[in-house]
RNA sequence: GGGCCCGUAGCUCAGCGGCAGAGCAGUGGACUUUUAAUCCAUCGGCCGGAGGUUCGAAUCCUCCCGGGCCUACCA
């Protein structure tokens, strides 16, 4: 009964999407009617109003009627998508959504012209409509446009998810966010909150005076973390490039060019596995102050995550999961030694050897007493179940005890003070301990939320950290930092003491909608292609993907 | 990477060796204050894919694809 002629059409529809179904054929032909009567796709609408504003203008003349006889019924003309329809022979009721909300539509047949109460015919839950006409409450109370005048503006081709359900399945959430979001208030909700804890992060570094920039993202060498970056290649410079994985070192070379206070709030790019909680591009807020040190930064910090509370959630006590985050208390401050020792019962020297493993062995054999302390801790691991890899270094057997005993633990907001200079080869060394720099990193809900130095800004340390770096590189560690020759000549002009800070926003989004993935966060997050039904049988003895 | 679980109509789901099912949506009809409208009728399927077991497979087995949770890795 398909009232369209199929040669009618442009030849390649029906070829082309083999899986057209019966809906989509009939709301193209639904579509095609329309078009014949002269409607659908304007450019213009008659729907100025929200429904928000229709909906609080008629509540206002409830409040203060308007002088008796003067026709003072208040109109109104929207624009939205119907996502309701309710039709009774006569008389039909739409629910009319735009980005303010929703309003009912009532369309009574004797109330308008004949071809306009037959539009309906054409009509299925998901199109766009605009209406004007009077306002008025129901018998059941609800505030509802009695329409004069209306319009189809767009035909939803496909039909949207089942209205009571919505739509639950998370990989079609993810893949077809656009339905998700039309089909459930908490996605919309939670993208809402994702963008104003953006939005309160970028406020709170405006009022300081910070000056917000953007660094590149396509590098000739990705530096600032210990990542794998993404490549890619350039065809005019015949180049190949990288995706930057932080934004950290152009950040410092303004410091170096005076500007004093700079932020970035930038995607980075980290060629890493996904998870709940890692998604390959992610924000990242950068800041740098000059003549500030770490201790500065990490007041900075509990005040900037105070105000992205108080901005985007009204309270500074948080629920999430089980636990309530309670960012109003004094946030703990411990150090790294003193966590590994409280949490994990590690006692450690002043130069990150275990304590009583370091012995008798004097600076005289410094690499056999090195690599007894490393053999020690490797030692530690394995008896508290922490899986080393075999070559790991001392250093990086200390980072995988704390990750492993220690970070899980800290839920409420605490600072760790005092990193292994080995671990961070952009701080600055505390004075007098060369083996320690003075860095943080704030953690809170068991993940890390912040990490902060005062940056090196000697070049000949900073030029002998990344050469360490550079060795540690060749040895087989791909994920180290890399020498940056432009960043080392900066510095090499003269950079400024400052206190850098770098958080990844996506956690701070996490926090204040109370999710715990990732994927709920970040509107369209990385999923592996999904098979192609055609693409089928590999070629046999081919050696596929490696 | 390891463990557990999931994939059936556009959407939400049942069925778990014996004819492929329901609700919503769609289509046709009734209905002028409904709001998960209601009522009657009806259309809709490569049961994720490929092999295997079986007289018989959506159901059991193997592999593959995609996804979720946990775990590990990624400071």
């Amino acid at each position: 009964m398909n009232r369209t002629a199929p040669g009618a059409r442009p030849a390649t529809t029906g070829a082309a999407m083999p899986t057209e179904g019966e809906l989509i054929a009939n709301r193209l032909a639904k579509r095609e009617q329309l078009l014949e009567r002269g409607g659908g796709y304007p450019a213009r609408t008659i729907g100025q109003d929200t429904c928000q504003e229709a909906l609080s203008r008629f509540e206002s003349s409830e409040a203060e009627p308007a002088a008796p006889g003067a026709g003072a019924e208040p109109r109104a003309a929207v624009s939205g998508r119907v996502t309701g329809q309710r039709v009774l022979g006569r008389a039909a009721f739409l629910d009319l959504r735009d980005g303010s909300g929703t309003l009912q539509l009532f369309l009574g047949r004797d109330a308008l012209p004949g071809e306009q109460y037959a539009l309906l015919e054409l009509l299925d839950v998901g199109d766009f409509v605009e209406a004007e006409g009077a306002l008025f409450r129901t018998r059941s109370g609800e505030v509802t446009l009695r329409v004069e005048s209306w319009g189809i503006l767009v035909k939803a081709l496909r039909p949207l998810p089942e209205k009571w359900a919505g739509l639950t399945d998370p990989e079609t959430r993810y893949r077809e966010r656009h339905l998700d979001l039309v089909a459930n208030e908490r996605s919309r909700e939670v993208a809402r909150l994702a963008a104003a804890t953006v939005s309160s992060v970028r406020r709170f570094f405006e009022e300081r005076d910070f000056l917000e920039v953007a660094t590149p993202v396509l590098q000739e060498q990705a530096g600032g973390a210990a990542a794998r970056p993404f490549r890619t290649y350039h065809n005019a410079l015949d180049r190949e490039l990288s995706l930057r994985i932080s934004t950290e070192l152009h950040l410092k070379r303004l410091l170096v060019g005076g500007f004093d206070r700079v932020f970035e709030i930038g995607r980075v790019f980290r060629n890493e596995g996904l998870s709940h909680r890692h998604n390959p591009e992610f924000l990242l807020l950068e800041s740098y102050e000059a003549y500030r040190d770490y201790e500065h930064v990490a007041g900075m910090v509990e005040a900037l995550v105070r105000r992205v509370a108080l901005d985007v959630r009204g309270t500074l006590t948080i629920p999430h999961g089980d636990v309530v985050v309670d960012l109003e208390s004094a946030w703990a401050r411990t150090t790294y030694r003193e966590a590994l020792s409280e949490h994990a019962g590690i006692q450690l020297t002043p130069s990150w050897a275990l304590e009583g493993a370091d012995g008798r062995q004097d600076a005289a054999v410094a690499g056999d007493g090195a690599s007894r302390e490393r053999d020690a801790l490797a030692a530690v691991a394995s008896e508290r179940g922490v899986p080393i890899a075999p070559g790991a270094s001392r250093a990086s057997i200390l980072d995988a005890l704390m990750q492993r005993l220690v970070e899980p633990r800290l839920v409420q907001p605490t600072f760790v003070f005092d990193y292994p200079t080995e671990l961070s080869p952009l701080a600055k060394a505390r004075e007098g301990d060369p083996a320690t720099v003075e860095r943080f990193e704030l953690f809170i809900l068991g993940y890390e939320f912040a990490n902060a130095y005062s940056e090196l800004n000697d070049p000949v340390e900073q030029r002998a950290r990344m050469e360490e770096q550079a060795r540690k590189r060749s040895s087989g560690d791909e994920e180290v930092e890399v020498a940056d020759e432009a960043f080392l000549h900066a510095v090499e002009a003269g950079m400024p003491p400052a206190g850098g800070l770098g958080m990844g926003l996506e956690r701070l989004m996490m926090l204040m909608t109370g999710e715990h993935s990732i994927r709920e966060v970040v509107l369209f997050p990385a999923l592996r292609e999904r098979e192609r039904p055609g693409a089928a049988e590999p070629a046999a003895g081919a050696d596929g993907g490696s």
